[in-house]
DNA sequence: TGACTACAAATTGTCAACAATCATACACAA
DNA sequence: TTGTGTATGATTGTTGACAATTTGTAGTCA
C-alpha cells in the first residue's frame, strides 16, 4: 500500500475500526472460542477504552454475524455447527467462483504469479510439517484469489467468510487434511489461473471446496 | 413470521438493530441521498434516543459499506459511481446463482411457487404502468429467491446487495426498464426452477443480471 | 427435603456532559 | 486583490455515571 514516496492521507481509521479489527483477529485464532461471552467492562479496559468505542466495534461484529447479541445478557461469540460448515464453504464457493471469473477477465497471469508466491508459501510449510503455518497460508492464498479480483464487495464478504472458516479449523484442530492433497489443489487452481482455462479453473475450485467440507463434517460437529 | 398462537420471544431485538434498519430503509429509498451527511444529534432526536445507540447502528451501516467515515467529519452515505454499479451486479450474480443451486438441491416445487406468487405482483404493477411498484417488486423477487434457499450468509450478503441495488434505481429514476422485458426474464427464471433446469437456469439468471447492469450504464454515470 | 419468594450482585442499556477536531468567517498585511 | 492567520461555531469522539434487567443466592414455608 503506497510507494515510497507517495503521500498518504494521514487520517488514521476510526478507533472502532481498529478495535473490530483486533477483536476479528482475536475469534478467528480462538482467543475467544465460540460461545464465550464478551465482557464489556474487562474488554474495554484491556484495549485501554472507556465502552463507548467498544461497542461500536462489537455492533459491527453482529452485523457480520461474528458476534450474536441477547438483550440485557451480552454479546457471545457464534458457534457453528455443521450446518453453518457447508453453509460456509457453500458461500465461499459462490464468492471465489466470482473472483475466478473476474480474474480471468482482466490480467490472469499477473495474478497467477501473485498466488505462486504464496502458494510457495504452502510448500514450504508442508514441507517441514508445520499444520498450523500451513493452514494460515491456504487462508491467505484465498484471500489473495479474492483480493486480486478487485472487487470490494467480494473481498468483504470473503473476508468474514474466512474467519469462520479458521474459526471451523480451530474447532476441528484434530484432524486436518494431507498436506499434499491440499497443496496439490492449490497448484491446481494456480495452474489454470495461469492457462486462463475457465472450465478447468472454476473444476478444480468446486473440487477443491467440495473436498474441505466433505473432510471437516466427516465426523463430529464442531458442537452445537 | 409466527404461525398465529404460536408463541414468540418477548425479548424484541436491541435498539441498535432497529435503528439500523431504519436507517436501511430510508438510505435504500433515498431519503438520505449519496454523500448525505449523517448529523449524529439531529437524527438521535428524531428516534427519540441518545447519540450511543445512533452510534452504534451506523456502525453496523459501515460495517455494510452502506455509510463511510472521515474522521472527526461525520458519517455519509456512500456514493456508488459507474464502477460500483458493475461491482454490484456482478456480486449478485454470484450470489443469486448460488442461492439457485440450493434451491434446486432442495424444494424447486415450493420454490417455484413461491416466486410465482411474487412474480404474479410484478405482472400487476406491470399491467398498471407503476413503475415503481414493480421496481419494488422486482427486488422483493430477488430477496424472496435468496430467503428460498435458507443460507443465512447469502441471505445477508443479498440484503446489502440489494439496498445498493434500490439505491441505483433511484439515482437512474429517469430511465426504467421495459416492463414487457423485466417481467419477461423474471418469468423464464420462475419456469427454469419449476423445471428444475439447473443449465437454463443459470442462463437465464446470468442473462437477467447483464441486461440490468447493461441498462444501468448505457449512459450517466449516477456520478463520482 | 423441596419449591417458591425476595434480595443482592453483576452486567448491560442509556444518557448527558466534556474534550478534541474541523469548517467557516473575518481581520489584516503584502 | 490575494493570501495568511486567527477566532468562533458546530460537530464528532470519548468518557463516567445512572437506570434497567437478569442471574445467582439465601431464606422461608409447606
Amino acid at each position: 500500500m503506497g510507494q515510497p514516496g507517495e503521500l498518504e492521507p494521514v487520517n488514521r481509521e476510526s478507533t472502532a475500526a481498529i478495535i473490530a479489527d483486533q477483536l476479528r483477529s482475536a475469534i478467528m485464532y480462538g482467543t475467544f472460542p465460540p460461545g464465550t461471552q464478551m465482557a464489556e467492562a474487562e474488554l474495554a479496559g484491556k484495549f485501554g477504552v472507556s465502552r463507548g468505542p467498544l461497542r461500536e466495534a462489537m455492533q459491527r461484529l453482529v452485523q457480520e454475524g461474528l458476534l450474536h447479541s441477547e438483550r440485557h445478557r451480552g454479546l457471545f461469540v457464534t458457534t457453528l455447527d455443521v450446518d453453518d460448515v457447508h453453509d460456509i464453504y457453500m458461500a465461499r464457493t459462490g464468492v471465489e467462483r466470482a473472483a475466478c471469473l473476474l480474474i480471468l477477465r482482466t490480467d490472469p497471469k499477473e495474478a497467477a504469479e501473485r498466488l505462486g508466491e504464496v502458494h510457495a508459501r504452502m510448500v514450504g510449510a508442508a514441507g517441514i510439517g508445520d499444520l498450523r503455518a500451513l493452514g494460515n497460508a491456504d487462508l491467505v492464498f484465498h484471500e489473495t484469489l479474492v483480493e486480486l479480483a478487485g472487487s470490494a464487495r467480494l473481498e468483504r464478504m470473503a473476508r468474514t467468510l474466512l474467519i469462520e472458516t479458521r474459526m471451523c479449523m480451530t474447532a476441528l484442530e484434530k484432524k486436518y487434511r494431507d498436506p499434499v492433497d491440499l497443496v496439490g489443489e492449490h497448484r491446481a487452481i494456480v495452474d489454470a489461473i495461469q492457462a486462463a482455462d475457465e472450465e478447468r479453473l472454476l473444476e478444480v475450485l468446486d473440487a477443491h471446496m467440495a473436498d474441505a467440507v466433505a473432510r471437516l463434517s466427516t465426523d463430529a460437529a464442531p458442537e452445537s
